[in-house]
DNA sequence: CCGGATCCGACGGGATACTG
DNA sequence: CAGTATCCCGTCGGATCCGG
């Protein structure tokens, strides 16, 4: 996890399948790496949510935004929404068994980008300077 | 890795940084969430290539993506550059460590993808269709 | 309270042509 | 061979107003 840590040697398979709707790693990463996606799972990895509740959690997603990666996020079978008919109605958006699932390998790579998110920004300014 | 696996609970915290720039995983994702991003990671993984090899290799990318994804991950500090000053000269990329550490993490995402496109995909196909 | 509809700027990414 | 330089377009995402 650490880029320290003793190198153990990886390699990754090319995908054969370049065209992007057939490619899983594409088609997943391409929704993950939405600007907003990471954030709410994360949200919703400690409990179900209403509307209103992940819009005071993340502050600074607009209400556009925060409806479409939901409704994305739902089409792909990553949360459940569920509507409770009150007066005025309440939504709300809770991880599926599928979501759930995704958090594993998605932690992992948050947890990457933590330990190494400094080194990254020193490579970065070292770029940029020479 | 997979949905019907016994489910453990898992919680992933938000990060208290929303801010774009100091939030290390929206800064790592917006990196590898690039479309040719994790091709040309996934090659690299294999051997260190040259080029042209690599456009061969991933055939439908553009060269000017091709260049500017190389140039972005090298900032990163993901990917080393280096040039033989043959005539013609050759240039040649590989994985630094930092790059090679990210592989794991990569990986099980990869994996994880692998495994469920096809739940995705179905789940794609009613939402679509209800 | 939970959105939908619309307009708009910014950016990612493709096609093509040109250079050392 | 390994790029740079332009042009162009589609999509992402923000702001704002409207509706059940």
């Amino acid at each position: 996890m650490d880029a320290r840590a003793p190198q153990e040697t990886i390699r990754l398979e090319m995908p054969r399948e370049l065209d992007f709707d057939n490619c899983p790693v594409r088609d997943v990463m391409s929704q993950i790496g939405g600007k907003w996606s990471t954030l709410i799972l994360s949200a919703l990895s400690e409990r179900p949510y209403r509307f209103s509740a992940l819009r005071r959690l993340i502050a600074d997603i607009s209400q556009r935004m925060l409806t479409q990666t939901l409704r994305d996020l739902e089409r792909d079978g990553f949360i459940a929404r569920t509507v409770y008919p009150t007066k005025p109605p309440s939504v709300e958006y809770a991880l599926t068994p599928l979501g759930r699932s995704l958090l594993l390998p998605l932690r992992e790579l948050i947890v990457w980008a933590e330990c190494n998110h400094e080194t990254v920004r020193a490579a970065r300014r070292r770029y940029d300077a020479g």
